[in-house]
DNA sequence: CAAATAGTGTCTCTTAGACAGTATTTG
DNA sequence: CAAATACTGTCTAAGAGACACTATTTG
């Protein structure tokens, strides 16, 4: 009886998933920024987060990857070495006016390097700035839809959290080799000045190893370099 | 055209959604427990973390309380003031051998007093002691099905993570006033020995305000009661 | 009284937080 | 040289951790 196991599981009703991606990033003003792109459909000109319906029996950490291919021109091997990382599951059955949807908000940092060519060469990406945990939208426009506000609130927090006492531990920098006052620009930028700089150089200095190496940029003391230890 | 908001979703494919919940409570010896029941159907004498399917638009935090209500015998009232908070979302295809199916696996606590007596009245419930973050299973057997070992894991760290520094977060105690001792008891059961019981007492006091009543049981002086501040 | 539980005093060591100082570069 | 950036020294206050001590009950 070939179908005796699925069978079991279609008296069940099912909902449509989705994933909806929060892109974390920094702005060309070292801003704390994330990625919006422009939907077309029933109303022109608004923004939203990345998000994509789920395929047949496909992974989310892949549909995630497959939100950013589709609907951000971002090539996967951008994502090396970098999981999404689940935020919660929207579950309002009115949340969508289509039907009934369930949607899997995910987050994910990466560096600026990656995404600016892209957004640059795409008008209907955006990387908005945010002010004090809040999106500044592109458009007049008082906010995201399908509650994705309520989104963006979870994935300020996980990142001010995994941010607090840790070097980059999400990856905004790109690399794994830099100085201290660029690990301060990222820190500021995500969790607030939370620290005095010195403060901030010794609670960070002692979670990681200097290489030996200093670099020069512009005037000053050049500056150290450091990576994580191990 | 009645269809057309329903059509644009049906091109999808839609998987089935379960919710899994961790009920974590006090064991009758104090220890930290996990709330099991044995499954019916293919393997007998099989124990697992109670979970359901869920149903047309329903909330999660209701397909939680329906669960417990189902599975458990658990009235919706044992919950009242206290919501299910999701873990994390199983998406592996192949779990499940009955076909696609994800499941949102939830975490709760929930006070002794409000479990016993319904665990003892029904064979098919146990609550499992745990050692050092892992589920003693009731029958002789190596691990959960499904993946909820993974679920359980994930559960610990939260828990943990909760009452680290803070006291009774998820109401395990069951009353909102309390002595150092008890506040102690439930705390080292989560989280371990991690203080010596002075150093709890200053740091835990500090969060908490004397209600000025004192309690007797057994020898030993009195202990003062605290309740949350506010 | 002894045993048991509850709670405090006090010392040491680490660290946050603040602020002033030194170090090394560019122009 | 001044301006800019990168660090360091040092003081103070708070808190963790350890240990001994006091306090109040039962039997």
């Amino acid at each position: 009886m070939g179908l005796t196991p699925r069978s079991d599981l279609d008296q069940y009703p099912r909902p449509s998933v989705a994933v909806d991606v929060v892109v974390a990033t920094l702005t060309a003003r070292g801003q704390l920024g994330l990625l919006l792109h422009r939907r077309i459909g029933d109303r022109a000109g608004e923004w939203a987060l990345p998000g994509r319906m789920l395929r047949e029996r496909e992974r989310l950490a892949d549909a995630v990857a497959r939100t950013l291919a589709d609907k951000c021109h971002l090539p996967t091997r951008a994502l090396r070495g970098r999981t999404p990382r689940q935020l919660l599951v929207m579950d309002d059955p009115d949340r969508d006016d289509r039907g009934w949807v369930l949607s899997i908000a995910h987050w994910i940092a990466l560096p600026r390097e990656d995404l600016a060519p892209i957004v640059e060469a795409h008008d209907d990406l955006n990387i908005a700035p945010t002010r004090q945990g809040r999106v500044i939208l592109p458009a007049r426009q008082s906010r995201l839809p399908y509650g994705q506000g309520e989104i963006v609130r979870r994935a300020y927090e996980e990142l001010r959290r995994a941010y607090a006492d840790e070097p980059d531990p999400a990856g905004l920098l790109g690399r794994d080799e830099f100085t201290l006052s660029e690990l301060a620009d990222v820190h500021f930028a995500v969790v607030g000045d939370d620290w005095p700089i010195d403060t901030f150089r010794r609670k960070m200095s002692r979670q990681l190893s200097e290489t030996g190496e200093v670099v020069q940029k512009g005037p000053g003391r050049p500056a150290a370099m450091y990576r994580r230890p191990g």
